[in-house]
DNA sequence: CAAGATGCTCAAGCTAACTTGAGGTCAAGT
DNA sequence: ACTTGACCTCAAGTTAGCTTGAGCATCTTG
């Protein structure tokens, strides 16, 4: 079904197949300046066929809970029209292992006050370590705090 | 500044103010069924001292990544008008601990194929296990495919 | 007793990340 | 020629989790 054109260029209807996502997110992806896009004669989007491995990275980065803005900032440092260097490539993994690393860590420290909690008993609030986390700032913007905190995290070591 | 009233009832404000959420939040979250409060004669807010408590465990919640959703469902099972028991804490705490302990482990399988990315140089797709997860289902709903997930997971270990 | 702080309700707005719908185009097969 | 399936654009809708604003009531304090 997906037509190998010579130039190795894929339509939308099959990049999204390859990739899992819907055709919509794909043009939506685009306008978001994550990927890019030439036009056939009649109007028709093709694209490279490493694209798939920017809407590969863009599905990494949503696993590590990064926003789409986090994600393009890093896709930005990687060439729009080339695969990347090893070198490149490398540098952005880096920062991404480091930030799900720091992820990890909250979730461990999160998981031994729970299971501190289920052998304490604590339940008089003030002992606690999960009702005083200690490292919960009082005021940040809206949206989720979970990815506030993510995305406050991402690409600023 | 925060009253103290013989009957350990608390303004929205100096709730808020005391949980780190502001006072429109708690309002939303009343609305939402998470907390609930009684009227005084001028029709304020009163809420029992052990809102905090809820209110705490909302937090906690998303620092897990759950929804309000998932968030109110186990708070369902507590009471809303005392303290919980012994008992009754450690069913939602070792619930909860499940959840967090699947998340880590997702991360951690991320941070690998990460690590192993930065050595290999596997640029190639089709090899590296960062590309093909093998676990990501393709169709789901809307929203972030974090959230989603992490959702999904929650109480139904 | 007047003023400022605090609270109330209801409605609308906001961000992220998409989806859905309406109305029109293009290219291939019969 | 005509239908069908894949595309196109643009606008509007959706969910979560709040925030903001308008307009009004209620307290506490000097």
């Amino acid at each position: 079904m997906p037509h190998i054109t010579p130039l190795e260029l894929l339509s939308i209807g099959d990049l999204a197949r390859r990739a899992g996502v819907s055709v919509p997110t794909v043009r939506y992806y685009e306008q978001r300046g994550l990927i890019q896009s030439s036009r056939t004669a009649g109007n028709k989007r093709q694209f490279p066929r490493h694209t798939l491995r920017r809407l590969a990275v863009v599905a990494a980065g949503q696993r590590v809970g990064l926003t789409l803005q986090s994600i393009n900032d890093a896709l930005a440092e990687l060439p729009a029209d080339r695969a990347p260097t090893q070198r490149e490539w490398r540098h952005m993994s880096q920062i991404w292992a480091v930030t799900v690393a720091r992820r990890i860590r909250q979730l461990e420290a999160l998981q031994s006050s729970l299971d501190g909690c289920i052998g304490c008993g604590c339940l008089s609030l003030g002992k606690c370590t999960l009702f005083n986390p200690g490292d919960e700032a009082a005021a940040e913007g809206p949206g989720s705090r979970w990815l506030r905190r993510a995305d406050a995290v991402a690409f600023m070591p």
